[in-house]
DNA sequence: TATTGTTATACTCTATAACTATA
DNA sequence: TATAGTTATAGAGTATAACAATA
């Protein structure tokens, strides 16, 4: 098990790690019955105020056309409201509703409380793997 | 930006990388023709020589309904071979072929290249990331 | 009776292309 | 002409339920 490659090594912790965290996450968005892309698109929205599609796209880093579609069963649910926008009337603006805010609070608390908990580590670890993950190529910080 | 819970502020860290690394991996596997289910399949079978279809759907804590469509798309590319099982003729036994040998050697590597080069770390940081992943808290170890 | 793998079905995410209504 | 959003279409992953073959 030990001795081989360190760089290898790391690199199948950390895709383990990245399996695990996207599992709990995934798990916590069912329990709100929501999809990963739902709870990431209903978060944004929640916590940036009026965002025209576009953005969410952008944000997303998929296809205009597959927001329609994400959208459309949030705003069926009652968590995001479409908007016409005042400057330019092509755009739709997204808003969360109440009841949006309440749930993408609620989920996003139970996120992170799981990945916490996946973690295990005292506080001395916490900060040394933050200096670590600051220095990370992230393609977007979010 | 500083002055946050630090808890939080890790945790956001550790999403944005979940994301940047999961992209990175769906890109590199891309490269490949593969998507991310079948490249982590592929590499299931070639690493861990002959097994059954089951055993595929317990590694990747899915429906073994979903398996037959992942395995049918790698067999019809000549990656992996459905072979009948001696012991026990309800069991269909899993082989990479040699091209899918080589097509999972070639794209695990890809992949932890990319996975390094995203780092940035120097030997000390690697380390150190080594040393504190070990205690997260799997569920699945690869 | 229980298990293995498949099929049928349905839903979500994903992209491309074509369309509309604006700009 | 270019842009914002939608629709149509297609492919992939996912789960549930029902099924045949085998244990």
């Amino acid at each position: 098990m030990t001795g081989g490659d360190p760089t290898e090594e790391i690199v199948e912790h950390l895709f383990a790690l990245v399996d695990s965290l996207r599992a709990g996450f995934e798990a916590t968005a069912a329990a709100f019955d929501l999809s990963v892309a739902q709870a990431k698109v209903l978060r944004y929205v929640a916590g940036s105020g009026p965002v025209p599609m576009r953005d969410v796209a952008c944000r997303m880093r998929c296809d205009a056309s597959n927001v329609t579609g994400i959208i459309d069963r949030l705003e069926d649910r009652g968590l995001v409201e479409r908007r016409a926008s005042s400057a330019d009337r092509r755009v739709k603006t997204l808003v969360a509703t109440a009841r949006g805010q309440e749930v993408a609070g609620a989920l996003w608390s139970a996120v992170r409380s799981g990945a916490v908990a996946q973690l295990r580590m005292d506080d001395d670890d916490r900060v040394t793997l933050l200096r670590l993950l600051g220095r990370v190529d992230h393609v977007a910080p979010r």
